[in-house]
DNA sequence: CGTAGCCCGGCAACCGGTTGCAAGAACCTT
DNA sequence: AAGGTTCTTGCAACCGGTTGCCGGGCTACG
């Protein structure tokens, strides 16, 4: 068994509250005392139960972490920092994947919230109804969406949309398709917003997809049909899905069709060719987001990250 | 204020006692009375404390995982599985990363050590005896390395790498760069194990390398030095590394060199060439070490699970 | 030398549950 | 009708800490 704070205070021959004032407020108990608390706690291996602190303070030093799907690639980098960044702060991080599943979403913070001090919830697929009415049991941060009065980490992906757009008819496209992603998705409204602004130019939409690889794939063939020549793609993977699809039909990127994804993951930084993207602040987001959640508590700040689109060889002129 | 066992108790004219063992002990109530306690916790939307509840019960339905790298697209599906069969079971996963960093994992197990029924250690970079000293503590479960006496979830990388090379000599190759991993890394001695034992092959070791994409980049100038017509990589990064790097260099693959690698990550189904690779049942070890975890509690099962060669299209017939 | 003020440490209640013990009620048995 | 079971529920201690309050000892000052 683990020493407890009543080994210690045994141990050493004082009350237990002295123990504790010894962790939780050193100023509060004689220098002399203290050392001796600290060196037979050190001795004892003794290190203060977190969970039972946290049931007469309210801070449990946890946070939650709520994505999507783990696996989809835009996500680690996002994880690790927001994990690294708690870490500094003496935070721990519960991770978890929600299939993209609301109801899963749903049930996963109800079940937080008892045992964290705040949620980040990345892109979530829930209704702003419904994490509206969550927040008043638990602080949110909301990542890639924007919720009135809630405190937002959010990337400029309009900015991004207009700059690659603003690439694409440089490079003399004018009927470009827009592949979107899932139904409710902030990205793909922002993406669309920008998209609609566009003077002059030919969109095609296409969607929902899935935001997946197999998403870019299954839409190969309509794209290819519509005679884009130019896809502004939901995100890398769909990108990549599609530059596999148009291959298979002996299509070639950029050739005969210039593609941009988002994101910036690393398989598009693999791929051949290097896929042009706009690249999203993922780790930044990832820092910001838990620096937001332990300032604010839940109190409305948003903070828009910039996001840059990186040509790589994707993209070409239009034929 | 979310409600508390005492508010249900109030607003339903029993004991706590009574509500308690409606939730943890339901046999030992009336009927009759539990479901009234029931519907009155629900007016409430009353749900345990679980912190509070392993307080007594010294069960916290939490576990840990401690990763080297979240961002190696290797954890990613590890991941998710584990955190998946998790939340089945009812438990919750912190996710830590130790950035390759054995004090951070160290002080990151101690940490976790109050809070968690058990941990999960992917990969640790921690010695042995100091895993050892730290499972008085705290149940483990480890993945991808062998420690006497503790319960462990290993991929079969011998035979995957004896398949590797069986496939390299068939196709004519003799000599054969072997890449390695990290110092310590349990991956990289069974690979040299298997590569020792190989008869009539001329191998040429290069070791130890950063685990990813640049360590695969730092080392294509001696590989390509060395004169190997195959190289067989730590992990697919490294071997995703390792082309761009021969490719730089004009050294085509597999025309000139043949590279595989190890894990059947997505960058690596996604490059062109696709990557031969030997597939690493990561969301199976995710799951089955989860499993292992609730089950042994700590005592000493192994399981071993099958990996698989690939053949995709970075291997060919030896010049 | 008396007293006011400060520092320090102990006491005990409390956080939100769990659980061994015992008492009362209801139901049987003879 | 008395005595014995079996159910059901309340009581209270406990898990590991935290914290408001109080009192004892020491210092400072008049």
């Amino acid at each position: 068994m683990a020493a407890t704070i009543k080994d210690v205070a045994r141990a050493c021959g004082v009350h237990v509250s002295t123990v504790s004032r010894t962790f939780s407020a050193p100023h509060l108990v004689n220098p002399a005392t203290r050392s001796r608390v600290l060196a037979t706690a050190d001795d004892l291996g003794y290190r203060p139960n977190r969970a039972a602190r946290a049931l007469t303070t309210g801070r449990t030093f946890n946070m939650g972490l709520v994505v999507a799907d783990i696996a989809n690639p835009f996500f680690p980098p996002l994880i690790k920092a927001a994990q690294a960044q708690a870490r500094g702060r003496d935070y721990h991080v519960f991770v978890a994947d929600t299939d993209e599943d609301p109801r899963v979403e749903e049930e996963l913070i109800r079940t937080f919230t008892k045992q964290v001090d705040g949620v980040l919830l990345c892109s979530p697929r829930l209704s702003n109804r419904m994490i509206e009415r969550l927040a008043e049991d638990v602080p949110f941060v909301v990542v890639n969406r924007r919720i009135k009065g809630m405190p937002a980490v959010l990337m400029n992906v309009a900015q991004g949309a207009k700059h690659a757009l603003e690439h694409l008819t440089g490079l003399g496209h004018r009927r470009i398709a827009l592949v979107s992603g899932p139904i409710g998705s902030w990205t793909s409204n922002e993406m669309q917003g920008v998209a609609a602004e566009a003077p002059g130019l030919d969109l095609i939409f296409f969607g929902p997809n899935q935001p997946t690889e197999a998403g870019g794939l299954a839409v190969a063939a309509d794209v290819a049909a519509c005679g884009a020549t130019a896809v502004l793609a939901y995100n890398d993977l769909v990108a990549l899905g599609l530059i596999e699809g148009l291959s298979a039909m002996e299509i070639g990127v950029p050739d005969q069709v210039s593609v941009i994804g988002f994101d910036d993951i690393l398989p598009g930084r693999l791929n051949r060719p290097k896929l042009t993207t706009v690249a999203m602040p993922a780790a930044a987001a990832g820092r910001m987001a838990v620096d937001l959640l332990l300032q604010s508590g839940g109190e409305g700040a948003t903070v828009t990250l910039d996001t840059a689109l990186i040509v790589r060889e994707s993209t070409g002129r239009a034929q």
